[in-house]
DNA sequence: CACGGGATCGTCT
DNA sequence: GACGATCCCGTGT
C-alpha cells in the first residue's frame, strides 16, 4: 500500500459548505472491497445538494421520511437510493449530524480493476461510458443500496475514499447546473454541479 | 449524432 | 397511483 494513499480525513466530511466540500472531492479516489475485489476510480463530476433550502434535495425543508433519515447522520455515511426502479446512486452525507447535505457523484475516471468494472457493466472495450454517470459508475463499482447508510469513514468499510495527493486548480472546476432536476424551478438554475474541465469521464457536456 | 420511448420499483401522496 | 438526482437501444439522418 502506497503510504500517499490515505483515506480521507473524517474531519472532512463535517464541512457544513457542502458546495465547497463537493468541489473538493474533485481529484478524490472512490474506492470499493466487494466480494473480496477491490475497485478504484478517481472522482471528476459532482453535485452537492441541501436539505435546509434546495427544492432538488430529496430532504426539502429538512423532511425527514424513512428514506431522507440517512441525510441527517453525520458527515461521512452513504446515502444510496434506487432511481427510475434500475439504476443505485451514490451519496456522500457531510456536515455534522442533523444537517442534511449531500454529494452525490456522477463521473469517475477508472483507475484499478478496470477488468472487473468492464465486467459489471457487460462490457468489452474501454469507453467513457463505464462510469460517465451516476448510476452507470455504481454499478462499475458494485454499489447498490444494500450498502445504504454505511459509515464510509469505519475501518474495513467496503467503500471508503482517498486523498492521493492529487490537487485539482481552480481554473479546471467547471460549475454548472445540476442534471435532471428541472422540477426544482429556481434551484434548478443553481450551478450546483461541479467537473474537471476536458475530461473524458465527465456524463455530459 | 439526435431523438424518442421503454425499463422497472421504492417512495410518498 | 404517479413519478423519479437514469440509461440503453432502435430508428432516422
Amino acid at each position: 500500500m502506497n503510504l500517499s494513499h490515505r483515506m480521507l480525513d473524517p474531519v472532512f466530511f463535517q464541512s457544513e459548505d457542502v458546495v465547497q466540500l463537493s468541489k473538493s472531492l474533485l481529484g478524490k479516489f472512490l474506492a470499493t472491497e466487494i466480494e473480496g475485489i477491490r475497485t478504484i476510480g478517481k472522482i471528476v463530476e459532482v453535485e452537492a445538494y441541501d436539505g435546509t433550502m434546495d427544492k432538488a434535495c430529496h430532504a426539502y425543508l429538512n423532511k425527514r421520511t424513512k428514506r431522507t433519515e440517512i441525510m441527517f447522520a453525520q458527515g461521512g455515511h452513504a446515502y444510496i437510493y434506487l432511481c427510475y426502479g434500475i439504476h443505485h446512486l451514490f451519496n456522500i452525507v457531510t456536515a455534522p449530524a442533523g444537517i442534511p447535505h449531500v454529494i452525490l457523484l456522477r463521473g469517475l475516471e477508472p483507475i484499478e480493476n478496470i477488468d472487473t468494472m468492464l465486467s459489471r457493466r457487460n462490457m468489452q472495450k474501454l469507453q467513457s461510458r463505464l462510469t460517465a454517470g451516476p448510476g452507470v459508475l455504481s454499478k462499475a463499482m458494485g454499489i447498490s443500496t444494500a450498502l445504504n447508510g454505511i459509515n464510509l469513514i469505519a475501518p474495513n468499510s467496503p467503500i471508503w475514499l482517498e486523498d492521493r495527493g492529487l490537487i485539482i486548480a481552480n481554473e479546471d472546476i467547471i460549475a454548472a447546473p445540476r442534471i435532471g432536476v428541472d422540477y426544482a424551478e429556481e434551484c434548478a438554475l443553481w450551478p450546483w454541479r461541479f467537473y474537471i474541465k476536458d475530461n473524458k469521464w465527465v456524463s455530459k457536456k
